[in-house]
DNA sequence: TACATATGTTACCGGTCAGTAACTAACGCA
DNA sequence: TGCGTTAGTTACTGACCGGTAACATATGTA
């Protein structure tokens, strides 16, 4: 099981930030890269440009710190999904669509390599690891988010349909470990969402979206056709 | 970094089985189960009711034990495919259900905790990996496949109906691990499947389907229900 | 000047990891 | 009887792991 870890990894000093931070910022980037058992406490101090005494004036532990690190990529996930969401209030559909717009250049985007969420649940195995609860609450609420915008869009099975969605979800992210690059079946992902869409929402979208005149399908089809 | 891992795991003596059979049918339960690399060699021996010194006679190092267990996974998993999609040769739509229906009862069935591929794929990720060309050629082996099928059925859009199939496939799987039991987004797979294919192959399934009698719409919709 | 806070340095602990050496015991077979 | 194969046993190596102790050095502030 040779790892390339202990090779020297470039130092994100990044002058003004606290030590703390270094850390917190360089464990979420190689947590990611490499994967979460594969980096040691070490790696990332030294990848911090400090040494792992200070590491442990900082952080409990390493688990505390996975835990940490996941929060805030549940944070964030939800601040992107609340920014692509807003501009199309009144229009569940289009928000679905900008969800996924959203989903796809970014979590599964080109340096990407999965959800950082989703990889953490294979890797973190042992439900006592401080860091599982995160993970199994958030993917919760994914799922409760889906089927609530499916319902609000007046899907005929809104249940059937946020699931849908949420697989979808899923797999385009885990894909983009094996296809890496711009190949993937994820080219495919926005294409499924809409085809999904028009089979499980009411024709002509007149749903309960109320803001109808905020369609913009010009845009979502020049979207689609970016990620190719 | 606590594991569960010491915990004295029950061997599988299975009576007649040679060293290296036990050793591998053990290595593959535990990865599976507890992930690839919180599994050590020596639970692996010891769980196979052997030592070290006879796993290292079998097998040249971890990760070629890893990389063959993968392999052996990759042959199971195509005999599966193989054998759902044989009762139904001149039925492309069918067959596409059919492996959606295996794979749903196995791979991601009751005590499944997602592919042991993509899960693989997660955990090794340096691509010096010997596995990694495994799970490669493995993934790109089920997008091919599933393209192939749906262009079989004469879909307007083969390429994109098999990629949001193979979405759908890793995503089930995926999201098995955080959602146990039978509660998870995967119940509304099958009917994501059926949706899909409803509109992206020609109504009536007159399309290039031979055999067109091998129709029984009426066990697909039970097994359908069966997941729920 | 004096003190608190934040950080760097070095050395260490006990444990686990993958992998090896050397020897011994059982079994099948000719 | 003798030989080869298969397997069990014990002890070991060197590296790495997560985590800690003790001490030294900055820097800012009062």
């Amino acid at each position: 099981m040779k790892e390339a870890r202990s090779t020297s990894v470039a130092p994100c000093a990044e002058g003004g930030m606290r030590v703390r931070d270094r850390i917190f910022r360089t464990a979420r980037e190689l947590f990611y890269r490499q994967g979460i058992r594969a980096v040691g406490v070490d790696a990332i101090a030294c990848g911090a440009g400090t040494n792992k005494m200070s590491f442990y004036r900082s952080f409990a532990s390493k688990d505390e710190l996975v835990a940490e690190c996941l929060r805030a990529q549940v944070t964030e996930y939800w601040e992107r999904w609340d920014a692509s969401v807003a501009p199309h209030a009144g229009d569940p559909r289009r928000q679905i669509e900008a969800v996924f717009e959203s989903s796809m250049s970014k979590s599964c985007g080109e340096d990407a390599c999965g959800c950082p969420l989703s990889n953490a649940a294979v890797e973190l195995r042992e439900d006592t690891h401080p860091g599982h609860e995160v993970i199994r609450s958030y993917k919760s609420e994914v799922r409760r988010r889906l089927r609530q915008l499916a319902r609000e869009a007046g899907a005929s099975d809104a249940e059937a349909l946020g699931d849908a969605l949420m697989l979808l979800l899923e797999g385009s992210a885990m894909t983009r470990l094996t296809f890496a690059g711009r190949g993937g079946p994820i080219v495919n992902s926005l294409s499924a969402v809409k085809t999904l869409l028009d089979a499980y929402l009411p024709a002509k979208r007149k749903a309960a979206s109320v803001a109808a005149k905020k369609n913009r399908p010009a845009r979502s089809a020049k979207a689609a056709e970016a990620v190719r």
